[in-house]
DNA sequence: GACAAGATTGACT
DNA sequence: GTCAATCTTGTCC
């Protein structure tokens, strides 16, 4: 599922984004993984319906953003780690003025939760309702372009499974590339 | 109730 | 390349 959702597009509001980059993260054979133990406050969105979006704090000062992709009672969710602005470019470089290049305004999972405005409060929405205030739909999946596919980042266990994948050749990939 | 660690980023050398 | 910022969660006492 986390090589098919690159290409889809993320929607909130007037800003809009294609997804170029994720990782899948699974549930009790993950240790890498929020879901690897038991239910708790933080990951019980990891535990519902496919198509919610499960938010969480990251070092204590970012948003990373997930699609639960596992039925419900089964945990398993892909970390958007990417996204190519596509409109509501002023709207995002209003929330990331730092940025340097339109390419930084998503390169990275606390990057793209910043330049979309998604935050805490958003945990838990249904991406696939017609009337939510952030919205996942098919985009131009990447059929010419390379999905490469390689270990996750920035994790200390599990680092055996290749469960990152990236559209290959795509300027707003985040680091190190593939 | 206390504490260690973390699915990161940006600034600085 | 190195390093600090910052705070929530989960585990252990």
């Amino acid at each position: 599922m986390a090589p098919q959702l690159l290409g889809t597009e993320l929607i909130v509001g007037e800003r809009r984004g294609r997804i170029v980059e994720v990782e899948a993260y699974e549930g009790a054979n993950d240790e890498a993984s929020h879901a690897s133990g038991r239910v708790t406050d933080r990951n019980r969105i990891m535990f519902g319906p496919v198509g919610r979006l499960y938010v969480y704090r990251s070092y204590g000062i970012h948003w990373c953003a997930n699609v639960v992709a596992h039925p419900q009672g089964q945990p398993g969710a892909v970390l958007i780690r990417a996204i190519e602005p596509i409109a509501g470019i002023d709207a995002m470089w209003g929330d990331r003025p730092k940025a340097k290049k339109v390419t930084d305004l998503g390169s990275g999972p606390g990057k793209l939760c910043a330049a979309l405005g998604i935050t805490g409060s958003d945990n838990g929405v249904d991406l696939l309702s017609a009337s939510a205030t952030i919205r996942l739909v098919r985009g131009v999946a990447p059929v010419a372009e390379t999905v490469v596919s390689g270990p996750r980042v920035g994790i200390t266990k599990a680092m055996a499974k290749p469960w990152r994948f990236a559209v290959a050749a795509n300027a707003n990939t985040s680091r190190p590339r593939l």
